[in-house]
DNA sequence: CATGAATGAGCATTCATTCAT
DNA sequence: AATGAATGAATGCTCATTCAT
């Protein structure tokens, strides 16, 4: 699955990720704060530090900047998971651990998966495909952590349960911001992380 | 906590509800195809069977019928469920009855819970505490019944479990709408409503 | 060949006759003076005497005005000209009149005429058959005023010479506007009329 | 009348000559295609083989590459024009000889003469005098033709009438592009030629 | 000389809202 | 109460031109 690619007038690919990281950075502070759609593209260029002019150099339209966002919030929740991830651990440990770190990391980042969960729908239609697959991925990852406390012996799932719970796994993270009005008043991150654990790893069959 | 009240410009109360029903009606079937922000107020009049100028007499902006969207949802939903939960059941059953019955409305209101969603975040400032108040009372209520399945002493759970499987139990049912792309690729609302069962009712302490 | 249609938001038809008529009238005179590329729809709107707004509630782009414009002038012209031609002569004399009625016309109304000379081509694509047929019809009306002339035996030429002379009087009579800074300067209208009548008279075969 | 100076920073004359070369191949190429206001000076220089940069290293502003297209035009006409009337021919045969070359050449150069007939407007204002200056010379060399056919006595015409054949060859010349949607599906550019010289060769007085 | 990134004034168009009828 | 024409601020986007490298 290809990334879509942004259209950029610009030829040094440095620059262009210089500014698109700018971007990236002015956009998701606005579209935390507003949103997506009241938020505006001059807006936008000035937060980022350049003119609207400039801004229309690095991408081909509004949707661009959001789809950008969206993949970079994807690429770093991936990049923190993965760095969280490379322990030898195994069996049971390494699932928790798995999803210790992903409610973790999405605790750090809460205001850019809110954005993204709120936002996606307003994605490019060319970019829908990329972002499910990247979900895809995403619960595929934790789907084979599971698999393997299975094979191990150490958890009894069905199939249908192993996948279940992998999204499971994924949703109860992000919930843990867009409920977090109510969430995050009731438990600490550690309460909640041993709270949702515990079913998570009861076993069945 | 009391509703927001949307001003209207007519008198007749007979009047301004049924206009108002009208107004949702149509405007459901435009959020849902193209989402709040691109849906524009002369569509929503013109879908409601109105003109643009009658529709400003029931309302006092765009937000206004959203929120009016967002409140006709919860309603229906509180309505379907309720309806489904008068029976006399007690302990386990009753709970599992009370997830299968929200399963099965979110199902059938599909498009709806998802609007909801995700447009809940351009409901006018007003709004949001009624908002979060309809989500609290829905968790409440899911709450009160896994509490008597603890003090009937069919469940065994800590009041911090309590909580949180009710939240769990609300994510769930909305989980099967906004990852259906992938969900209700793998289970039919049965075999989901049967796998989540499962772990949601499982014992603990 | 039908009109294009320009859209209005507007339903009374009677208002949006009257609309475009001060839009038309407008419009002509700002592209008269700068042109349509670097006239805008604002100034437009403001000459017409109403909004920006109001202006898009009665076109659905730019290029519609120009369009409109277009047509008001066609229609003109040929309004113009029907009036001068309804006397009931015959032959070489009706000829002639049509030629210098023709020649008035278009010098009545030179600034309009250039406009359309110089703006045709950035008409909307679905125009340009109508206003090729415009054209068309205008070269047949005359074209069967020389016909006329050849059947009554007053005139001797073939079919080919009385279609190439159409086109040559159309384009005798455009000419007087846009060589003006040159043949004005030399000729008075009459002067013109009377000279290139000579030619176009002269029988042949 | 002196020829518009167009600003450049190039100091070395050869450079500029080729450069603007250069440019003005790729903008009639564009003119042609969409015209002088819908072409933008970065496709010009893409165009032209180099970057913006550059092109405004040779122009001061995009109005002049429009005026050194029509120069360039004009330039050519005149050229394939005098390449063809160095026969030592007199009389009516030079003048015919003009008159069909003339077309000839029109002929060849349609899309570019159709270009300047339609955005001479937009020239420079300064431009103006020196093509107007260009035409009146065209007009005066065809004069020049035909008044020699009236002093060797082979034609017989008033210098009025002398004055308007010369604008009546020049434009039929030009129609043949302006007018090419009908007229150059009813004749040949042979047969053309002939009907019209048929009109104009015709003596009088 | 050449380059191309940066600029921002300018433009067409949209749309929530008002108000006279 | 209902209508729909009018409004104009706001917005996404373009493009001629400049200037540092």
């Amino acid at each position: 699955m290809m990334k879509k690619s942004v259209p950029s007038m610009v030829k040094d690919p440095q620059l262009v990720k210089k500014r698109r990281e700018q971007m990236v950075k002015g956009a998701v502070r606005l579209f935390i704060e507003k949103g997506f759609h009241r938020t505006t593209t001059r807006e936008i260029a000035k937060e980022s530090g350049f003119s609207i002019g400039t801004l229309y150099e690095y991408i081909g339209s509004k949707e661009d900047v959001l789809y950008l966002v969206c993949d970079a919030i994807y690429e770093e929740v991936s990049r923190k998971l993965t760095k969280q991830l490379d322990s030898s651990l195994t069996g049971i440990e390494r699932l928790q651990k798995a999803i210790a770190s992903f409610f973790q990391v999405v605790d750090e980042m809460q205001d850019e998966v809110l954005v993204m969960y709120q936002e996606a729908k307003s994605l490019p239609k060319e970019a829908l495909p990329y972002v499910l697959q990247k979900e895809h991925e995403m619960t595929a990852m934790i789907e084979a952590i599971i698999r393997d406390c299975v094979t191990e012996g150490v958890l009894s799932l069905s199939d249908d349960q192993i996948k279940l719970r992998a999204h499971n796994i994924l949703v109860q993270g992000h919930m843990w911001t867009f409920r977090r009005w109510s969430i995050q008043k009731l438990f600490t991150l550690e309460q909640y992380t041993a709270l949702q654990m515990e079913q998570l790893l009861a076993s069945s069959r």
